[in-house]
DNA sequence: AAAATACACCAAATAGTTATTGGTGTCTAA
DNA sequence: TTAGACACCAATAACTATTTGGTGTATTTT
């Protein structure tokens, strides 16, 4: 490497470790920066490179270059997840959050939102066809992260909603789902909406974590 | 209200009930709706309104008509989000997920991420300013996340992340952090980390609801 | 011969522009 | 009084243009 690049990679350092660039922050494009810097973008993109190695930057097409470690996370989109996923990561995930749920809900949910909460789980036992199954039991679902109150929660768990409305989750679900499991849903989702009527916590919890394990073991079996 | 339009209205609500449009799908546009039905816009428009007010569809400018109940989820952007929450829903929300993400990185942590997971906590206490401070303590909450290997979960979890990054956060962080809290917050740290090392699932969640909740507590004080 | 540079092109991502949609009010005609 | 035609608005989505890092090739420099 030259002696001109060596200096510039040197330089860009500098201004990383001195906080000129803080951590996660933008720097200028290459095409500004080898203008800055008085060399071509080749010998540019070499010095970059040395830096990204060292985790020091991390750079994305269209997005630009920036100081610090790579973030990971919150840079792909939803789209990117939805091919990743499947429905067992699926359930992992809603065993992780939803007992929680059904307990804040059980703790603050309103008169109305509980009627509504019986609603969805009896249009859900009633509907003719998957798809309105499904709907509505994405609704009922929705209807008790609502209750929670906690406008972040609701604003999240959308992305759990996507997910199982997507094509491919109703797809698989047919492969499933049996007369017996449909049945069995409606005793779980009724013990769900029975515990946030008596406003017992623990029980809520419980209940929703049982009926989760139910649907992850169902799909599970098919594996 | 006349004939013409009281036909429109019993056609419509045919049109759903029988599942000419689906749960959730969209009705044409108001101008087409209106050609088709033979009737005026105002006309349609109070039909429109009957509809919406029996709960059998909803509407939103800019998007259409759609069949079913509003959803009232998934349909706000992030952004409104931002403004609607503050500082203690945000630990309301991260104490019913993290400890669980804790349990499960305890889990399945490559010996790579638990690394990281350490450098994250140390470069945490050692930074000079509060920003660099909340940077690497996202990085740290972040990096758990991605070793629970559930893309769904790192998904989600981006949301909480951005908004520990904003503005508003950052801010009424310097209202109640101090230098009792700052080292207070590195034992935390360090039990978490320690307890992913040991691969102690429940040590895990205790110590990450330990460090959420002395969190929580140290903004409540400041209310 | 080897290395640095200049250049052209690509795909991903963003920023900016245009078109569409439900919401609202006014004026006219029945 | 009511229904219809029209114009306009703001929110949203669909589209277009621009920017950005990534890559390869020919040219110049050393």
């Amino acid at each position: 490497m030259q002696n001109k690049t060596l200096r510039a990679l040197e330089l860009l350092k500098r201004s990383i470790n001195s906080g000129r660039y803080q951590l996660g922050e933008r720097l200028p494009s290459e095409r500004s920066l080898c203008e800055e810097l008085g060399l071509s973008r080749s010998g540019l993109r070499k010095v970059l490179s040395h830096l990204e190695a060292e985790d020091l930057i991390w750079r994305h097409v269209g997005r630009g270059t920036f100081a610090g470690p790579r973030p990971a996370l919150s840079t792909e989109s939803f789209n990117i997840v939805t091919q990743k996923t499947n429905p067992l990561e699926i359930m992992e995930a809603r065993l992780m959050l939803e007992p929680q749920i059904a307990a804040a809900a059980a703790r603050s949910a309103s008169y109305q939102e509980i009627e509504r909460l019986a609603l969805c789980a009896k249009r859900n036992d009633e509907a003719k066809d998957l798809e309105t199954n499904e709907k509505w039991d994405v609704l009922f679902h929705e209807t008790l992260v609502i209750a929670t109150g906690n406008s972040l929660i609701i604003s999240l768990y959308s992305g759990i909603s996507r997910m199982r409305l997507s094509e491919d989750w109703c797809l698989k679900k047919q492969e499933w789902i049996t007369p017996e499991t449909w049945a069995s849903f409606k005793e779980e989702h009724g013990a769900v909406v029975k515990a946030v009527r008596e406003r017992n916590e623990k029980k809520a919890k419980e209940a929703m974590f049982n009926h989760l394990l139910s649907v992850k073991t169902h799909i599970q079996s098919t594996y």
